[in-house]
This record gives C-alpha cells, sequence and structure tokens, in this order.
DNA sequence: AATGAATGAGCTTTCATTCAT
DNA sequence: TATGAATGAAAGCTCATTCAT
C-alpha cells in the first residue's frame, strides 16, 4: 500500500495490455504529465519548454492544452496533487503506530521507499526548489507539518526529552532530504531503502538527546 | 574572521579610487551584483530578468554589459567565487582543528555564522536549486567534500566508529541546511548562531554510533 | 409580410423531416446558425471562435464543419443571403409604390419593422463593420442601391428637385441607420417603429429641398 | 486651431527638418502609430497583428513593445486621445456659436474637414465598429453627446420647436456619418466639404421640423 | 451526422543582447 | 562607462481545421 498508489510516474498498465479500452485521451495525458515531470525536475519548470514536453511525448504543442489549462497549470497539478498524497500517506503510516519510535521509523521508511520509487517525483516534490513550493498554503497537507506533530506527540508524552520540537523536526528532515540529494548528485552509490535503517537510527539518536 | 571576508561583495578595485564618479558611496557593479544575487534568490535566476537587475540598481539594461558579460556570467561568477571561497575557509577552519569532533564543530558554527550574516549568499551557494550546481566540477574545493575528508580522517583515526562516511556527510551536512531551509521558510524563529550548540551535538550523535 | 419571411433562421430544408433525430425541435444547423449570429454581432467575427459558437449552440467543435465548410463560408453565407434578400424585399416593397413619397415611407418603415424584429440580423447586415462588406460585388442586390434608384426616379420625374441624388440617398441612409445604431446603443429608448413617421417626414424635408 | 492641431496624423514636420533634435525613438513610435492606424482602419484591429505593423513601420516587432504596452493598448491609446479630442473640438466651436443654428453648422463643418483631413482617423473614431467603442464610459467627453447637448439647448431656448432631442440627434448625426461611410465606400466621388452647405441645409430642415 | 482529441501554423509577448549616442 | 531604443529569436498560447471513432 502506501507508496504504490501513488500516482502518476508508475505506469498504470504494462504498455500494451487492452488497447481497446485505453482512449487515446487518457493515453496522451499521461506522456504528457510524465515526460513533463521528468523535464522539470531535469532542467527545472522555468527551463522547460512547452515545446520540450510537447517533443518528449510525442504529441503537438497545442495538444498539452488540452489536457492542461496552461504549463504553469501543468506544474502545479503535478506538485499539489502529489504533495498532498504524500502528506496524507505519511500522516496514514504514522497514525498507525502507538510510539514516537515508531513513527519516525514508519516515515523515514516511507521516505526512503519513496525515493527509490520515483526519484523524479520525490526530487520535485522536496528537493527541486521551484515556485511551487511558495504556493503552498497552510491548509494543505504537509510532510513536514506530519513528522512536526509526531515529534511534538511524542515530548508530550515523555517519549524523549521536552525540547525544541521545531529544531528536532529541521534535523530530522535534513536526515533523510540531504541523503537524497546526495543520493541523486551521486555521491551516495545505494538505494535509500539501503540506508534505512541507519537513518532511523541516527534519528532516533538525534532525538533522544 | 572567516566570514567576515567572504567575497563578492567586497569589490574588487580598491575602495578610494574617485570618489566623485561614485553614486552613492557604492559603485554600478557592486549595486548589480548585490541586486542580482537578491533577486535570483528571491525568484530563480531564470525568472530574474536583466530588467529586473538593472532596475533594482538603477541603471540602465544595457549597463550591465559593461561589467558582466551576459547575465549567465553573472549568475556564474556570483555563484563560483562565493562557493570555492566557503570551501577554502571551511578547509582552513577544519585544518586549524586537531580533532573531529573539533572540527565538525568550527565548519557548524561557520556555517551558522555565515547563514545569519549573509542568508541570501548563503541560499544561492547552499539552498537554491539553479543550474550552477551542475557546473561544478571535481576540481573546484566544494564545502561538502571538506566534510566528507574531516569525517573520513575522524574513522581513520578512530574517533569514531568506521562505517559509511558518505552517508556520516550527508546526515551531518543535513542537519545543518534543513535548519537554514526552514530558518527561511520561518519555520524556525531564531538565528542559525542559536541552534549551533544543539546542532554540533547532535551531529556527535550521528557520527559516534 | 416582408420582414417576416427574412431567410437563414428558416432551414433550407423540410421542416418536418425525421422529428426523432432532431433535438429540442430545432436541428444542430439551425442552432449553429443562429448563435453563429448573435456571437458575431455581439464580439465580431475575428473574435468569436469556432468553439465560442459550439459552445452556444451546445454541439462539439468539429460538428460545425458538416453543416459550414469553415467558420468563414459561415459568415459570409449569413450575410450574403440575408443581405441580397433584404435588398429584394426593398425593391419588391418599391415597386408596389407609385410615388418617391410612397416608396421611401415603405422602406424606412420596412427598415424599422426589420430592425424591432431581428435586431442581430440587422446588425450583421448594416452596421457591423466586418470584412463580408468589402466582399459585396456590384452584381449583387444592395439596399442602398435600390434607394437610389428610386431617388434617381423621383427626380427623373419632377416629385423632387433635381440634385446629387447620391447625396441624398446618403443623408436618408443615414436618417434611418444611426437611429438604429443609437437604438442598439441605448441612446434611444423605444423601438424603431415608433420613429417611424418622424423618420419618413425628416426624410422627405430632406429629400424635397 | 481645430482640426489643424488634431493629433497623430498630421506629419509634425516634413521628413527632413532637424534631424538632429529628432529623436530616433520618436521616429519610431510615429511610425508605429501611424501605421497602426492605417492598418486598424483598413483590415480592422483583430485582424492586423503585431507584425503586420512592424513590418508597415519598418521596424522589429519588438520594438512596438517600447512604445506600447500591448497592440491592444496602442488600439485604445489611439482611440481614446483623438476621441476625447474632436469632443473637445467640438465643444469649443459649439460654444462660439450662440444660436443653434450656428451651433449645428460648425460641427458639421468641423466633422467634413475633419474627414478630409484625415479620413483614416475619422474612420477609426466614428465609422469602424471595433472593441474600442464598448470602452467609452459616460465620463469620457463624446461627440454625440455635445451634439445632443446643443440640440437640446435649442429646443429650450425655443429655436427649434420641441420635440425628440434624442430622435434629432440620431439623425443629424446620421446625415453626417452615413455621408462619411460613402465617401469610403466610393459612392461619393468628392471631398465631404464640397457638401458641407448641403448637409447643414438638411440638418435644419430636419430640425426644424 | 456527431464527436472531441490532435494538429501546427501563427499569434502576442518577452527578453538577453547590441549599438549609436 | 552609461544609456535605452532597437533587435529578433524564442517563449507561451490560440484556434481553424482534420480525422479516427
Amino acid at each position: 500500500m502506501a507508496v504504490a498508489d501513488l500516482p502518476l510516474l508508475t505506469p498504470p498498465h504494462p504498455v500494451s495490455e487492452h488497447l481497446l479500452t485505453m482512449k487515446r485521451g487518457e493515453d496522451t495525458r499521461e506522456r504528457l504529465t510524465r515526460e513533463a515531470l521528468r523535464l522539470f525536475v531535469e532542467k527545472g519548470v522555468a527551463e522547460t519548454t512547452v515545446r520540450d514536453i510537447a517533443a518528449a511525448a510525442e504529441v503537438a504543442e497545442g495538444s498539452l492544452y488540452r489536457h492542461y489549462e496552461s504549463k504553469d497549470a501543468l506544474a502545479w497539478e503535478l506538485f499539489a496533487g502529489a504533495f498532498t498524497q504524500l502528506a496524507q500517506e505519511l500522516d496514514r503510516l504514522q497514525r498507525a503506530e502507538a510510539t514516537l519510535r515508531g513513527k519516525v521509523a514508519a516515515m523515514i521508511r516511507h521516505f526512503c521507499a519513496f525515493f527509490d520509487r520515483d526519484r523524479t517525483l520525490f526530487s520535485y516534490l522536496l528537493l527541486s526548489q521551484h515556485g511551487q513550493l511558495k504556493r503552498v498554503t497552510p491548509e494543505m497537507p504537509h510532510p513536514i507539518e506530519v513528522l512536526r506533530r509526531s515529534i511534538r506527540g511524542g515530548m508530550r508524552r515523555g517519549e524523549i526529552p521536552k525540547g525544541d520540537a521545531d529544531l528536532a523536526t529541521s534535523m530530522v528532515m535534513g536526515l533523510v532530504l540531504q541523503t537524497a540529494v546526495d543520493r541523486v548528485y551521486g555521491r551516495l552509490r545505494h538505494d535509500l531503502s539501503r540506508f534505512a535503517d541507519g537513518l532511523v537510527a541516527a534519528a532516533w539518536r538525534v532525538l533522544e538527546t
């Protein structure tokens, strides 16, 4: 579950399955979406042109506008949908655990699995520094806030010493995200899941101080 | 010391030359440089136009080209000079300490002080996701590499248990950088220097495992 | 009579054919035609898109091409048919009167009734400034030419003083058309028929000088 | 006075005068303005492309945007400035006359002279049916309102019989405007000034009834 | 006939860069 | 050095038209 049903980048069917039921339009939209995400992450949103996306998806430029209102809307829908969903996934995982230790472990493992499964989407949501982040409103579910609430709860319940929950949140997030960044830049050479145990242990040592 | 002589905003020409031709005690190049940096961080390099920069620096559009070959050259010079200098500063600090513990503490404190002194430059070098990072060659001094070498040394000398030095590097960098990110986004409400002790302690607990 | 059987909105096919396939008692072609005319007048031909028309007629975009060769052909057929028919109507009316006075009165009353009955079509034919007017060839029946011939005849027969028949034609047309324009713009607040007597009287005073 | 200082289309100086004082920029703006007006009237605003205008003015496409915010802004500024000025000219002329007869004569002669001097601008302001007219606010000086007020005054003072001043206004405007239209279409073959006496006489016969 | 996704030429506009002054 | 109008390539987007279903 969880990561498994993250959207967008897990090609929903092996190329050939059921050509009869696959509408041309849906196929096009999917290709546009996938190629746009890839290019946004590779080159940046501003540096990616509509022409680039259309060429990569092998459709005409105008076709993009059959499926998205604008390049900007595409960038935002891509972001907002998956960002919200990630936050909700994390929240669900966190709720399923009784202890902070369990919550943190579950969330970190989820981040790692998500990264390994769809590095592009992970990067777009959590590593890239594009304009989308500025559009996130306080009402939107936010992965960092999920973590922060868990940590606050753990402090309240005395599972870890009372301290600066905000700083603790930043530090735990930092462990995970910088690992992802360095994996992307080739400074780490294994899937993140392989580091998951180490990250969980490190997070706990950071928190229990 | 250290951060104080960070570059870029201290102009390359001798301070005094022909005071009469200087506007507002600051010459054109300096204003262009400063405003460009600010805008690059605020809006992104691609999203900042030459017109934006010229308007902010209160000069004509064409004037930028008297000082920089192109907008791109400006973005790169801005980045490369300070990035290299930061790496060199860190290296100097690290060399001045005998133990890994001392090295890590000195570097983290430097990051914090740098951030508090010039958040914009810090962000441009370490937090923003622009094309410049892709242009960094392996020959260029690199802050992360400085940290990595220190950690490797510490493991070699047995100061911390032998383990995955790359992962350890990512985790320590993550502690610092995510703290900076969250400060920028308002999720932390104090100068980073105030968190320095906490970060050093956390880093050490991460490393000594 | 007269205006009543103005064309275009009475479909070319026999009214009854296959009632089952007709939507809302009005067929697709009719809806397309009517909505196109309305939009052409409201926004201008160039400013009206095929999508606009299709949406207003509640059909798919492609459907327009089942009934008209192109948007342009639609605009022209809409114009040419009604324009010609109006000229023929006027000519019939004019012939039915013996005196210039009677002819002018009949034509002005016809203009007023036509306007009151179908302001949109009247505007499209006589008030709007679209490319269609430039396509009118000298061979096509033309409302203004009908009036001009009547006035020439009246001068020839001595019903009014010999003078510049072309100028007289412009002036009489102007009385009518500007009244229609001002009605459209809300500067007059009654149906044109209410002004018909006044217009006829004014036209006559203009002519008899 | 009056028409003499109407803007835009009377080339302000014989091509060569004082090249030293003529800035390149002003020249460009003037050519853009003049060619845009011409094309707007010839083909319509929507049908005229920025490329058309730039080509006619012999400048690059981008240059238009040094002088006008957009094609639309150009169309509107062109319209609003001259429209307002025409209304003000008419008002000045009308005020200079004591009687309605004098006012009407002065205004009609002004319309004729304006048309003969700059048929293109006259057409753009008064004959073309483009979107600009819909943007005219009630606060803006309006040629038709100037005439209407004069006619109301004449009725009030008993110079002409009391009647429907709005209808009278439409009729007098119609005499003038349709004459202009027919001149443009070649149905009249002389300058409007030649018809001025006839128009004044006709207008008076229309009003005194 | 009807549909509506796909097309691609062409639109308006932006913007890094040049250059005459 | 400084200026800012001019440039023109390239951007995002629109829209009449086609065509597989």
